[in-house]
Parts: C-alpha cells; structure tokens; sequence
DNA sequence: CGAGTTTGCCAACAACTGTTGGCATCCACG
DNA sequence: CGTGGATGCCAACAGTTGTTGGCAAACTCG
C-alpha cells in the first residue's frame, strides 16, 4: 500500500508514539488520555505528537486504524458456526494488538458520537453480512443485533467493567456457554 | 425519610440543578457534563451548583443516589424467572426516572474507576443475591455473571450505542429472544 | 567541509475546567 | 419597621488541556 519507501529517520518515534497512544487510550479512554501523558509515555515532546499526527484526534484516527476484518464465515459449517464466532471473538479481545484497540473503541464509544458511528459502520458493513446467509436475509439486522448485544455484554463486563465472576470465567467456559446463545441467535426464526 | 419538614425556599432551584444534572450526566457522561452547562440548563449559576451540592463529584452521587433496588425475586415462578426478570430490566431502563440514572452509570462507568466500583457492588450485593436460589448457591456468581453479561449487553447495543436493529426491536421480541437466555443462564449448572 | 532539512525541546498561548470569595437582593421574623 | 440569614450573581483564581512558534542540535547530501 505505502508507495513511499524511504525510511524517515523519525520512524522509531512516531511508532513509540503510536504505541503508548494505544495504551493509554485503552487504560483511560479518549478524554482522559492526554497527549501530555501519551508523550511522556513515548519519553519525547508533547509538540511532537502534534507534529506528526496533527492533533489529537489525528492521533487517535491513527491509533485505532487498523484492519479490523471480522473472521470470514462464508464456509463455517452452519451446524457450529456459533462456536466459532465466539471463539474468534475470544481471540480478537484477548490477544495483541486487537485486544487494545477493541478496548480503546469501546471506551471512547460511550463518550464521542464519532466513535458510536464508527462502530455502526462495522455493524452494518460487517457483522449483518456476515449473519446473512443463516436465515431469512431480510431478517439478518436482527439476528446480527441480537448477537452483537449478547457478544458486546461479555465484553463489557469481561474487560471494562471486571466483574469478578465475569472475569474468572475460563474460555472454555465462556464457549460452553455463551456459544449456544449465539447459535441459537444466529438461526432463530422472526 | 425526610425529618426535617422545613421547606425552603431554594427547594426549587436544587430540584432544577438535580434535574439538569442527571439529563447531562445522561446525554454527555461524567467528564463532558461540565457544571457551568448543567447550571445553564437549570438556568442558574454555576457557584450555586458548589453550594448546593459541594462539589462536581457531589453532585453526581446525589443525581445516581436513588433507590436503586432491584426487583425482589424471592417469590418468583423458578420457570419463568427470566422473562420475569427481562421484563423488568426493560423498565427500569424505559421508564423515569432510573432510565436516565442507569444510562448515567454505565456511560460513565468506562470513564470512572468509581462508578465501576459501584456498579460491582450492586453486582455482588443485589444480583447475586438474587440468583442464589435457582441452582447451586456455590455456583451464583457465575450464573449472576452470565445474566448481567446478557442484559448490560442489550443496555449497551440500545441504549448507549443505539445499534439501529436492536432498537428497533419491541419490548415484547425482546422477551421472546432474550428470556429464554437468561432463563437458562440462570438456571444452568456449572 | 558546508548548506539545508529533519528532529527534538522549551516556553508560551488561549480556552476551558472546578472552585472560591465578595457583594447585592430578597424574604422571614422580631 | 429593620435586622439577619438565605439566595443569587459576578468576577476571579489556579490548574489542566490542546496547540503553536521559535530555536538548538543532529543528520543528509552536495
């Protein structure tokens, strides 16, 4: 994709910048993360963020710029296809570096529309397509929505608001029990 | 409650800061919900929201500080406790005034390690409680987890992100889909 | 070696935040 | 009437925020 190949000698900072952005906006959310903070993280100048990223907003753009493609489910067998998703959805929360920005966008979401929108826009370009083809195509916004409800609630109990319970439960038991849910939401009828 | 049956005069003006504040609250979250435009919205100023109230993190504990008590169910049918319990979570987060307050908590609970706290202890004070008797008292919490995962995931996806299908879909599709989740949830064993 | 660009830091600005003190005004009560 | 407290507004403070401009050092390339 990157037409330019001269190395900038500044790579390395900008990266670092990068990376403590991701951090923080995934430990404090948008507005609390401050470029001061994110800055000192990078250990350089608070104006070189700036500098490189234009504002902060920039920044944040950059930071939660990533391929976020949803697992193809166009040859999962139906039969099991609710394991599966939750399975993968497992792994893009738990394992670098999805598991930050994931964190990062739900944070912010609840705190900037720019955001809220965003996350509709994988919605509806993503997961409805992806449930489209386990049931009545016109009924898809609605199973994908219930899915999404029941896959977002882990997640916000899991890795936002940590209870206890929610947080102790082991993979494998987050499968056993929540994929059948899924399942059942991905091929119900209307 | 009240002992002290002197009405004053400033009732008024308290009960618009209170009412200001917790559409603000709602609408912006903890940090974006700044005194001088709750003031404005009460159409005071903002000096007498820090003498009515002390302080920003005062006033918040007065606009989330309602009875917050979870419907009793003790008596419940143990075979249609979870549609018992949907349907009351839905009241809670579409009638006045607890819809407001609880749209307040959870926007605010990803910004405020606080309000996290306070939502874990309704968690581990009321919930768990709750479900304690339909299944293995050793096995509560995780049942008590699995529900609040589910319902705080429909909260989120249409109340918070406003995700287009799931607000769309009536308090009584709701109950049909979601019921049955939390029925099993509740009742499943380890 | 030497001119020009890049990289980085420092200091500062303007805006906004929660918060405070002082000073009018109004009401209740003697 | 008139005194004292309650009520309200104005102005200001101190801190933090995103953001900007200028200047020194380092590197690149002739």
């Amino acid at each position: 994709m990157s037409a330019e190949p001269s190395p900038r000698r500044s790579d390395a900072t900008r990266a670092a910048i990068l990376d403590a952005a991701r951090r923080r906006f995934a430990a404090d959310g948008f507005r609390r993360a401050t470029i001061r903070s994110i800055a000192a993280d990078a250990g350089i100048d608070p104006s070189m963020v700036m500098r490189y990223y234009g504002s902060k907003d920039g920044l944040f753009a950059a930071a939660v710029d990533v391929a976020l493609d949803l697992p193809d489910l166009g040859e999962a067998d139906p039969a099991t296809v609710g394991e599966l998703l939750t399975r993968q959805f497992l792994v893009l929360w738990e394992q670098p570096p999805t598991d930050e920005i994931l964190l990062t966008l739900l944070r912010s979401a609840v705190a900037d529309d720019a955001v809220v929108e965003k996350i509709r826009e994988v919605f509806a370009g993503q997961v409805t397509p992806a449930v489209l083809r386990f049931g009545a195509p016109a009924d898809a916004p609605r199973r994908a929505g219930l899915v999404v409800a029941q896959l977002f609630g882990l997640a916000l109990t899991r890795y936002v608001l940590r209870l206890p319970p929610v947080v102790a439960l082991t993979p494998a038991e987050i499968v056993k029990e929540i994929a059948p849910t899924i399942q059942r939401y991905l091929t119900s009828a209307g």
